[in-house]
RNA sequence: GCGGGUGUAGCUCAAUGGUAGAGCGGUAGCCUUCCAAGCUACUUACGAGGGUUCGAUUCCCUUCACCCGCUCCA
């Protein structure tokens, strides 16, 4: 392989080194934890600090208001995390959710066992070789015939093939093999005839299948179950059995009569759900990216069938609207279409959502319409009937679903990606002046000091306000400034902070994304005179500019601006 | 799961086979101080477990976590 392109690689590693500081930030400043430090930490578990747990929660009540709240059809539910074993055999995930892996002994790649023969085909050396199965005369080719192939072609192209690492003993034990068997051993096709040559000593185990790299032998199909078992009562037997659910989804289904029988909706109807799930994954990574438990927010939406193409299409721009509207620029996020062969077979269309993070383009929420697989599955597997009488239309049917599914901890970490900001603001030498763009790798000019500071959308920023006394040895200044908190903490979450000098303190609510902060001072009690006094300086975290508010007026200034 | 790297204070980084030091931060105090100001004091660390050794943060092994690459992502 050739060198990679240095200027991507000197690009990979500023945004490696961007998420370094941006996983420092989180820890620094309370957003984020790993689980379980004191113990050494635990793979794919995080924790969220006193701001991470505030910018979560504004994540969840902005999409809860947003899909339950403000719209006349969609109810909310909140099912249990621990549900009956048989939910997960209707859903599939007992069968499917286990995904039986295979690595190379060789080159140690690994792959998923059930596309090993789609990777082969499309393999170099297998397809090459594959022309010797069927060549022009008919039949698969001669002993003599593979071992040239191994000795030119193979070596180069698949150098792990046991017919290229030792033709004469494979070769040995299959002419052996086919005496036995009367002369010639019939291949049930190219997929066992590969798994022949593959095999260098018949004796030592069952037929190998070789990897579609090198050639080398793949060890035997090992599941990975990624559901995480439990039991439910003190005795753990077999039939205690169940698993921590892998997607909330399932409850909605399950619930889906009672939620029918006693909110009078009526299809087009959706059922709205936030929370936690539990996947084993086998490599997380990222930061709280690819986490073992994290917390989704799923709405299913239920519709007569034949309408899904065009409500699929509404939740779809629905839902890229939506990530606007918390702050998350339209430049940055992407749609992914899934095509035809990609989608799983009971579903129609499928819509990914995707965000530019500093480690890649990668996912935050699924929009796929689903048809109505899975109430069939649990009207099958329980024997309830699933069907919806349709009053208007006078039908019977069960309901096909539009399903938006969202993870709360990915656009969490979008947020706090998209948000982290490093600048260079004015000391006091040069107060006034604007903040201005860093430039990588340089020093901040005369006058100026780099910052870094968190621009949330205000909607979404875990702490609206800050409001300090401008001294704290001033008593009737720390009074004034403890009666303002009090006025404000009611309505909005708010800090109260005293110590140190203020730029000190302006600072330390810039890294927390703190949208305004107010500062008491002497002018507020009245030193300057009557028409200053009760009036406080409003500061705005993006352009560092003060006004001069009254404070009976700062509750609506804010609540204007974090709406 | 494989390969490579890393692990010393909240952060950044030192030193050392004889149990560790700085800067920044944090806390407290002084100061009529609006953008990480100044002065003073205080605070905190060798990821975990074994082994070698008189003695291990240092050497060896194991393990855990994090980062990078491969792989995977129903």
């Amino acid at each position: 392989m050739a060198d990679k392109n240095p200027a991507k690689n000197t690009a990979e590693k500023e945004q490696n080194v961007l998420m370094e500081k941006i996983v420092a930030l989180c820890k620094r400043r309370g957003f984020i934890f790993q689980s379980s430090e004191i113990y050494g930490g635990l793979n794919g578990f995080w924790d969220y600090g006193p701001l991470g747990a505030e910018l979560k929660r504004n994540v969840k009540n902005a999409w809860w208001r947003d899909v339950v709240m403000m719209r006349d059809d969609v109810v909310g539910l909140d099912s249990s995390i621990i549900m009956h074993p048989k939910v997960w055999e209707a859903s599939g995930h007992v069968g499917g959710f286990k995904d039986p892996m295979c690595s190379c002994k060789f080159c140690k790649k690994l792959y998923r066992a059930d596309t090993i023969w789609e990777l082969l085909t499309a393999s170099e050396w297998a397809a090459d070789l594959l022309k010797l199965y069927a060549p022009p005369g008919g039949g698969p080719a001669t002993g003599a015939d593979l071992k040239k192939w191994a000795l030119a072609r193979g070596k180069r192209l698949a150098p792990n093939l046991a017919l290229v690492r030792n033709p004469d003993v494979t070769l040995s034990w299959m002419a052996e093999a086919a005496q036995a068997g009367g002369g010639q051993i019939r291949f049930t096709d190219a997929k066992e005839w590969i798994s022949y040559l593959s095999t260098e000593q018949r004796a030592a185990g069952p037929l190998v299948t070789p990897c579609p790299a090198c050639g080398g032998d793949l060890t035997e199909p090992r599941p990975f179950n990624l559901m995480f078992k439990t039991h439910y009562g003190a005795l753990e037997d077999e039939a205690s059995l169940t698993y921590l659910r892998p997607e909330t989804a399932q409850g909605i289904f399950v619930q889906f009569l009672n939620v029918l029988n006693t909110t009078r909706v009526k299809v087009p109807f959706g059922i709205a759900q936030i929370g936690k799930a539990f996947r084993n994954e086998i490599n997380p990574r990222n930061f709280t990216f690819r986490s073992r438990e994290f917390e989704q927010m799923e709405l299913e939406f239920f519709i007569k069938p034949g309408t899904d193409a065009q409500w699929h299409e509404y939740w779809v721009k629905e839902r890229m609207k939506w990530y606007e509207s918390i702050g998350l620029p339209a430049s940055k996020l992407k749609p992914y279409i899934y095509k035809k062969e990609e989608l799983a077979h009971y579903a129609s269309a499928c819509v990914d959502v995707y965000f530019d993070f500093p480690f890649g383009s990668q996912e935050l929420e699924g929009i796929a319409a689903r048809g109505n697989f899975d109430l069939s599955q649990h009207q099958k597997f329980s024997g309830k009937s699933m069907e919806y009488f349709d009053d208007e239309t006078k039908e019977r049917y069960i309901p096909h679903v539009v399903e938006p599914s969202a993870g709360v901890d990915r656009i969490a970490l979008a947020l706090l990606c998209n948000a982290y900001y490093e600048e260079w603001a004015p000391t006091s030498e040069s107060a006034g002046a604007a903040p201005i763009p860093a430039e990588h790798g340089k020093q901040p000019p005369q006058g100026f000091e780099s910052r870094v500071v968190m621009r949330f959308a205000p909607r979404i920023a875990p702490v609206k306000v800050a409001v300090f006394p401008l001294l704290k040895n001033k008593p009737p200044l720390v009074e004034k400034a403890k009666e303002v908190f009090n006025l404000l903490r009611g309505q909005f979450v708010s800090f109260y902070d005293e110590a140190g000098a203020i730029g000190r303190r302006y600072r330390r609510q810039d890294e927390a994304g703190t949208p305004f902060c107010v500062t008491i001072d002497f002018d507020t009690i009245g030193e300057k005179g009557p028409e200053l006094k009760d009036t406080v300086t409003l500061r705005d975290r993006d352009t560092l500019k003060q006004e001069r508010v009254a404070i009976k007026e700062l509750p609506q200034r804010i609540a204007e601006a974090v709406r």
